[in-house]
DNA sequence: TATATTTCCTGTAGTAACTACAGAAGCAAG
DNA sequence: CTTGCTTCTGTAGTTACTACAGGAAATATA
């Protein structure tokens, strides 16, 4: 059993996020020492890695919620862990397209600064009538 | 001079977040009707909309700021203009690149899915000892 | 053993950038 | 004049944390 420190530590969540998991119900309450400090098992410790790697993965709470429940019936769950994964892969590639989007105006934007014959053209065009 | 529900239909932002720029001292407070109603003017609607295009942009409320005071120095401002732009862009490569990483670990969490021959290949990658 | 440092506890507030609601009042049409 | 839409202020909720305040306990050092 291990300090929230050593958990900490051990999964790379910081304490302070590892004390909100708990206060959301993401995460069980863990045992406590006598005077109260929360004291962590190796099976805790899986627990806070497996979220600590969803995180990376970018999902979000609601997900690791589900991908958690998920882990109690693991016959059933493979078809919706891959639903998750799948609207969240679908998310994320929507995000890389409007990201490329923004990519390219704001490229265009800067070289309209290199025409060198008005004031401000990339100014201008934001402020001007004609849509950006 | 217009209400600011005109105003909103012309900027394409909404009426909260009119009040909440004003709150924010992201806009100039309006001029007010005998009974306390906020009046727009076109001039008005120029900055309403060019911090709506700046939004859709990605722009944060600070660069907007900038961006915003630049206008009143335009002989001045195209290099920070660009500085600003530039820094923008800078981030949105690099959030790009993250979710690109992000897509492809999607991709093969859920190619392991089909694998059929575990209950679910993807869970058990995750909750694994062996890093994600 | 005494002190000093570190870690931990709870509870609250701050972050970004809004959005939503409550309750009151103005305004426009029939 | 009443109905219904719009606006007003002020506050709270959203997402996913992070940071602090103030106090107690555990650990390290002298």
């Amino acid at each position: 059993m291990m300090t929230i420190g050593d958990a900490s530590r051990r999964s790379g969540i910081h304490i302070e996020t590892i004390r909100y998991f708990e206060r959301e119900g993401l995460l069980p309450a863990p045992a406590r020492s006598a005077t109260g400090r929360r004291l962590y098992s190796e099976d805790d410790i899986g627990v806070l890695t497996f979220v600590s790697r969803c995180r990376d993965l970018g999902f979000r709470q609601a997900d690791i919620r589900t991908l958690l429940a998920l882990r109690n019936a693991p016959e059933e769950s493979c078809g919706e862990v891959r639903q998750v994964a799948a609207g969240h892969l679908e998310d994320t590639r929507a995000r890389i397209a409007g990201l490329r989007r923004l990519e390219a105006a704001l490229a265009s934007l800067i070289a309209e600064c290199r025409d060198g014959r008005t004031a401000c053209p990339a100014l201008e065009t934001l402020f001007s009538d004609r849509g950006a």
